[in-house]
DNA sequence: TGAAATGTTGGGGCG
DNA sequence: ACGCCCCAACATTTC
């Protein structure tokens, strides 16, 4: 058996560096069955979105060629996790399974699957390539889950010991040859018709790719993340999410990096400390999840299931998904989404928050639209995201406030850039009036060639009205169950 | 990681 | 010169 090979099962890990599960498979200097499975059976397993089905595709190929460059292949199966594993040791002999672990539902397969091989007497290592620190390290005093931010934070950092990267296998040695899936027949790039063009423009998923942005990053916007990550028109923000996403690139990576750029004086410390804490969110999401895994459906706070949520009709979440709100932040946040796969986070919560309030339609619709549309989604985060601004989730905004996409496209966008960028058709009106072209007088609309209801439309809901909707929708479901 | 409503203050116009 | 009012600017409270 000490010839048997080690099955390296690759999921949301797709990357050769720093992968502790690869490298310790790898390390067992046994031959090495590298693997991935597309699994849209099991019950726990979330279907992806188109998005992300995208990305997927490009990142399985990079992951491929980087594994045959190095004289190994990637093994492509689909089917129930359970089966295709099973199938996998069958035809290679082997008597080891290595993963890294996950911590949404889908954690539930994961468990059933080592409780099967360990009763077959199979080898399953399970390890953390994916979080700074993993849900169950983590404790209150008390003992519990974390449920607020900042003492979360405070206690990652007093605990973080970031080891020393995994080192990268050179070379595979030679494993037992079986069939792969053909990655076309899996069919994860669009067609008919095939909208992709705005995100190969935008991104180079893999994880090369994931490294030259960071670098990018970590060699400019870094320093001056902390005022520069709230205007979208600024590229201040790393980018990194889709690449976390899929593992393209570890967190320890990335809190490497920032620190080196602190270190080496590219950046400022507080600028590098607000980086790191947003990338601790994104543990803090998980964090949540692993605690309850209903999160990704249900709201946090169970009491705002019981808010009168309206279905909305088609033509208003329409005009939301496809950027015709008549509100111009609005409008250009979901365009940018549905053109490049991303949003800037700012534009997310205002976005969100219309969505949840002004519309008042489940916030789960919402995440449901941006699960199908962004190419970073993920069961945490996009969840934990949209609770958040719904105020439904653990440390989340009060319920109470509302955004005015107005007053925040004045905020973060005063000159229109980013309005101009994704909504051309406002691209000649002043910057008084761009984000409430409803109010600008006729001139002003008449010389930027601009005629609402005709070439943009007018707001589909008065906020002023919705927003007192909201409060007293929300207001009557906290209350029916406090009481 | 709001916004709106309400309260307070102080400068300046004015009789 | 003084008191009164207005209201912008800022602060606090409420949703």
């Amino acid at each position: 058996m000490s010839d048997s090979p080690v099955i390296h099962w690759f999921r949301d890990d797709l990357r050769l560096a720093d992968n502790p599960a690869l490298a310790a498979a790898r390390a067992t200097g046994r031959p090495l069955v590298l693997a991935y499975i597309l699994d849209e059976e099991s019950r726990e397993s979330r279907s992806l979105g188109g998005a992300s089905r995208w990305w997927l595709d490009k990142s399985l190929r990079a992951l491929g060629e980087r594994i045959a460059a190095k004289g190994g292949a990637l093994v492509l199966r689909r089917g129930p996790a359970e089966t295709a594993i099973a199938k996998l040791l069958a035809e290679t002999g082997a008597h080891a399974v290595y993963w890294t672990r996950r911590y949404g539902p889908a954690r539930r397969i994961d468990e059933r699957i080592k409780a099967a091989l360990k009763k077959d007497g199979v080898e399953a290592q399970s390890f953390n390539g994916a979080l700074l620190a993993e849900p169950f390290a983590l404790k209150t005093g008390s003992g519990g889950a974390f449920k607020v931010f900042t003492p979360f934070w405070k206690a990652l950092q007093a605990s973080i010991e970031i080891p020393s990267p995994s080192p990268e296998p050179r070379a595979f040695p030679a494993a037992p040859q079986i069939v792969s899936d053909a990655l076309d027949s899996w069919k994860l790039h669009p067609s008919m018709p095939d909208w992709s063009g705005g995100l190969a423009q935008m991104w180079t998923p893999g994880e090369l790719g994931a490294r030259k942005r960071m670098r990018d990053f970590m060699t400019g916007p870094i320093a001056g993340y902390a005022d520069g990550r709230n205007i979208p028109s600024q590229a201040s923000t790393s980018r990194l999410s889709p690449h976390l996403r899929f593992g393209e690139i570890s967190p320890h990576q990335v809190w490497r990096a920032a620190q080196h750029a602190a270190e080496a004086g590219q950046a400022p410390v507080d600028q590098v400390q607000k980086f790191l804490s947003e990338i601790a969110w994104r543990d803090f999401s998980y964090h949540l999840l692993y605690h309850d895994p209903d999160m990704g459906r249900l709201s946090w706070r169970r009491q705002f299931e019981q808010v009168d949520w309206r279905m909305g009709s088609k033509a208003e979440l329409e005009a939301w998904r496809r950027g015709r709100t008549g509100y111009p932040i609005i409008d250009a946040g979901m365009r940018e989404l549905w053109a490049t796969g991303w949003m800037h986070n700012r534009v997310r919560m205002i976005v969100a928050s219309f969505f949840a309030k002004d519309l008042l339609v489940h916030w789960r619709k919402g995440e449901e639209w941006f699960w199908d549309t962004l190419v970073d989604a993920d069961e945490a985060n996009n969840a934990n995201g949209w609770q958040w601004t719904a105020g439904t989730g653990a440390d989340a905004a009060p319920y109470f406030r509302v955004f005015n996409p107005v007053l925040q496209g004045e905020k973060f966008d005063p000159a229109g850039d980013y309005v101009r960028s994704w909504v051309p058709e406002l691209a000649k009106l002043a910057p008084k009036w761009i984000h409430r072209p409803w109010e600008a007088p006729v001139e002003a609309l008449g010389s930027a060639g601009v005629t609402l209801g005709k070439t943009y439309p007018l707001p589909i809901i008065d906020h002023d009205f919705a927003r007192k909707r909201a409060l007293e929708t929300y207001k009557t479901a906290n209350q029916e169950t406090a009481a």
